[in-house]
DNA sequence: GCGTTGCGCTACGGTCGCGTATCGAAACGC
DNA sequence: GCGTTTCGATACGCGACCGTAGCGCAACGC
């Protein structure tokens, strides 16, 4: 039964190299997408030689998979105030998220390759955007419990309404939103919701 | 002075070559993007030599600004009843260019390789898009003379609240929107925008 | 027919990138 | 010191692709 530490004879392998290794592949995945990279950049910008590369991962794919797997993106709660606060507050980082950094740049790479790569996209999807909506969707049924926002309308549906406006214009190419249209895509859209009638 | 249309001596060029190739052009594109098409598959397709492609156009580049800007898409007036019903028309429409034929898919591809040729997208962004969104804008403006609408808010982020989901979607590979999702998205900013109080 | 130009075909030089191979040196356990 | 594995460096085979060149042949005006 091997327990997963078993020590290999010989010299082991250095963890610098491959914390290096990832991490160079993401920033060049971010900065020249899928097609764009290639490994012989990776190990110049790693410091790192192409044969350690090959060691460790049999081909450029699965580096690929292994780097956006391994990535970690930053994520806050929100601050649990009033449920508008909590969403702006929330819509905020999203906002950074896509425009500041590099995990903006690297989503948007991989929705733009995700139309060759599905399961790259589903699975750099299934680690950022996934947490981030489910603390959405716990502000959005506190606001249904208080009864600020109707009960009949799903709750991803809404999360949708308020936060593409946001990647829809990472994704074009427009400018960051500003915070003023924030709270009046936030506002409308809790106007709009408000039950009665 | 030249008239454009100046006979030159020898074997006039092939026009069906042209269109050929110029369709070829936006085909591939539209599957392989813009760093996967190359011009030995133009020429396959378009059924042309290489050597007839590289006689029109110097580079690779400048047939794809070409091929984009040349191309045309299906463009309809709202039927003119509602403002609601003219907004759910619209945006149906806007979701099946984009989600149905390739139009969308160029799109997604014209905004993938986006952040590495911006002009590129621009331009099919100002063939496409802007037409569109300038015919919104006047049911929009419709909307606000006729009361329905609040005055006081700048007709272009609404057309960004409304069609954001729909763009968002085809841009990270969901599906389409369905007709009930597109009636509750418009109900709902039309609710949250309505003037008063 | 003649000159000119377009067309398809084949071939070529050059570049880039993947993945492999080899080689000497270094890092480990024993 | 010894065997084993890793590391960096270099080189290589292979394929894909860009853009060019040459060669017959076809299409045009005269």
């Amino acid at each position: 039964m091997s327990t997963g530490t078993e020590r290999r004879p010989g010299r082991p392998r250095s963890p610098a190299a491959d914390e290096a290794i990832l991490d160079a592949t993401v920033d060049l995945l971010a900065e020249q997408g899928f097609l764009g990279l290639s490994v012989e950049a990776v190990a110049a910008r790693a410091g790192v030689a192409k044969t350690t590369i090959y060691r460790r991962w049999p081909t450029k794919d699965d580096l690929l998979t292994d780097a956006v797997a391994c990535m970690k993106g930053p994520h806050s709660e929100p601050p649990g105030e009033s449920v508008r606060d909590d969403l702006i507050f929330m819509l905020s980082r999203v906002r950074d998220a896509w425009f500041k950094g590099r995990f903006g740049r690297l989503m948007a790479r991989l929705a733009a390759d995700g139309l060759e790569r599905p399961e790259l996209y589903r699975q750099g999807r299934e680690r950022f955007v996934a947490p981030r909506r489910a603390a959405m969707r716990r502000v959005i049924e506190r606001g249904i419990a208080e009864g600020g926002i109707r009960r009949d309308v799903d709750p991803e549906w809404i999360i949708s309404l308020l936060v593409s406006p946001i990647i829809s214009a990472a994704l074009t190419h427009q400018d960051a939103l500003s915070r003023r249209q924030i709270e009046f895509g936030v506002d409308t859209v809790l106007a709009g919701l408000r039950p009665g009638r």
